[in-house]
DNA sequence: GCCAACGTTGGC
DNA sequence: GCCAACGTTGGC
């Protein structure tokens, strides 16, 4: 999961413990989040920052529910064709996990060869919410330690 | 601040 | 249904 840290940091969630992870509005980055389940395990990325990296691990405390952003009108996430039947996008709760005692730098990711077909490492990729498969996981939290 | 890449919108 | 225009993301 992606965040700009001058947003919300993995300092922000370590503090605060838990936070709802709203406000995604990209159809596909919508629907990982849907199949996100309870007690997943969530790199935590830092985007648009002067390192651009993963800096740290969240667990998901609450799969998906109605992102409640949509349906605020002072909100900058309001979407007025979403309806309350129909929410048209959706949130989830995570918990702080941990930090890295260095983070784990999207120039490192782009060394390992094994990473190559990750969105994340590829030019372009605007995708804020997308899987981790379990040899990808690996490799990036082994380069956290 | 620049710009490439990409998603969305809207005219036709 | 195509595609140009536009807005946004995000690395650099």
């Amino acid at each position: 999961m992606k965040s700009e840290p001058d947003v919300f940091s993995i300092d922000d969630l370590a503090r605060k413990g838990r936070e709802v992870w709203d406000g995604v509005r990209n159809y596909q980055a919508r629907n990982f989040l849907r199949a996100m389940q309870m007690g997943d395990l969530v790199l935590f990325y830092h985007s648009s920052c002067a390192v651009p990296g993963v800096v740290g691990i969240a667990q998901i405390r609450q799969a998906a529910f109605a992102d409640p952003t949509q349906f605020d009108r002072a909100s900058d996430y309001f979407d007025a064709a979403s309806s309350a039947l129909e929410p048209r996008w959706s949130a989830v709760e995570v918990e702080f996990v941990r930090k890295f005692a260095a983070p784990v730098t999207l120039e490192m990711l782009k060394n390992v060869a094994d990473l190559a077909d990750m969105a994340l490492v590829r030019r372009g990729n605007r995708l804020s919410v997308m899987p981790v498969t379990e040899p990808q996981w690996q490799r990036i939290t082994d380069l956290a330690d």
